[in-house]
DNA sequence: CGTGACATTGATGCCTTTCAAGTAGGGTGG
DNA sequence: CCACCCTACTTGAAAGGCATCAATGTCACG
């Protein structure tokens, strides 16, 4: 069950300088430090429900959670990954707009919904760098919406492994990836299909497809190396730039 | 070819209370007066270029046009359409991250990047209105992967129709529609598709397929009566309170 | 060592794409 | 004013990719 998790100083953060705080000086997050509460969530716990009431705004501190949407008949369509520093919530809203879980043993840095709307009212540092990661948000569920509209079945998965791969470069201060990479995936077939728009088994017959090609080897079932970054990227609908093909 | 408009007073302007401007008090739009320009654009026109310099932040003040991303073999997925009061780049970016085209006469309200970034970083009542929007922008973007990842042919043509007619009475201030509508198409058969992730073909022969089972008339290629909104809406994925199947 | 969740593999069918041809509407020039 | 033409749209036939249904395999755990 969800858990309460003692709280650590802001200073020894590990998204302090790329969560809605990044921009924050050290009075501001002295005020932080005294409205924030940490809370764990076990892989598969939900962190959130479409349509019921969010009683928090939340960052990811550590561990990964999906946002998802679920139609009646139950396909499923996944917004967004949230790895940390990602946050879950908006300003002014009440209720989640999406399904979120964890999928993986998760941490969140969380403030009571009307405490946030006035840090982001009285915090211009906060308003700011919120603003930027919302604009950044956008501009990822924009290109993802370019894998999902156009993409063939293998192309969805290498434009998923390369984007987590890149995520996490990112995240640990390197830079663009290059050559030889292993990737840890966090998230089951099922889930990594929900994401892609497709099914479990045409997720599955890809991955076996790309082991064959030599794209990707298997270390185990949920962690792959991939020989060569650059040949995964280009599959991905990418040119050599790391950037999508003009 | 792009012409500057003369201006209009902010008191006039049809997105007054809709665009980026919407908060801002008396004084506060006498300094958009003095900043602001407008720029009309004809129909098939680039607004802006993806990976080229993108000199102004701009609002659609009326019109339509496309943001999209176009792939090297030539698949192309739209990400954004664009309807009056929504706007074209972001703070702090001097490139276009997507291709905009005009799809019919298009007139923008814009201001010079640089100017832009000061008004956004000195006027709270811009920085919060663009939070708000941004983060709109963000929440439709989400909600239109779950139609490219999951849904059918058809149910993506109603719902780009729904999508359609509910933001025409958004923005004429109506409520949610209901019972018998009509809508005029802003755009090809090849935009709506690009919009859709389908090709021309399909999309050309779900409409067929809607108007011989009742459930679309069409007025011209461009326009079609729509006997029953909710009907639609249901095929659209949707229960009959508006929002999203549970 | 049995059990269950997760993943892979196989066979088949269907929806969308692809390739191709035909139709309709709008504008132009004779 | 009408024939012509260009573009946009529609329709048809065939192919292909992904989904579906079904079974088998694998690993962790009790």
């Amino acid at each position: 069950m969800a858990q309460s998790s003692p709280n650590i100083s802001c200073g020894n953060c590990p998204i302090r300088h790329n969560a809605v705080c990044a921009e924050c000086d050290k009075d501001e997050l002295a005020a932080l430090e005294a409205a924030k509460s940490y809370r764990s969530f076990a892989a598969g716990e939900p962190l959130a429900v479409s349509g019921e009431a969010l009683t928090h705004f939340s960052s990811i501190v550590s561990g990964c959670a999906s946002m998802s949407r679920t139609l009646e008949d139950g396909r499923r369509q996944t917004v967004g990954l949230l790895l940390p520093s990602d946050f879950i919530g908006r300003p002014g809203r009440a209720t989640a707009a999406y399904d979120v879980v964890a999928l993986s043993d998760t941490v969140v840095c969380r403030f009571e919904r009307r405490t946030f709307d006035g840090l982001v009212r009285d915090t211009p540092h906060i308003a700011t760098r919120l603003l930027t990661m919302t604009l950044d948000e956008l501009d990822a569920a924009r290109d993802w919406a370019v894998v999902l509209g156009r993409m063939t079945a293998r192309e969805k998965v290498a434009a998923f492994l390369v984007s987590l791969i890149r995520r996490r470069a990112a995240a640990t201060g390197q830079g663009e990836p290059a050559g030889d990479v292993a990737v840890a995936l966090p998230l089951s077939r099922e889930a990594m299909s929900d994401h892609l728009g497709l099914t479990i088994e045409t997720t599955s017959r890809q991955i076996t497809a790309m082991k064959k090609d030599g794209l990707i080897q298997a270390i185990n079932t949920r962690a792959f190396r991939i020989p060569s970054f650059e040949a995964l990227a280009l599959i991905a609908g990418e040119d050599d730039d790391g950037g999508p093909i003009a």
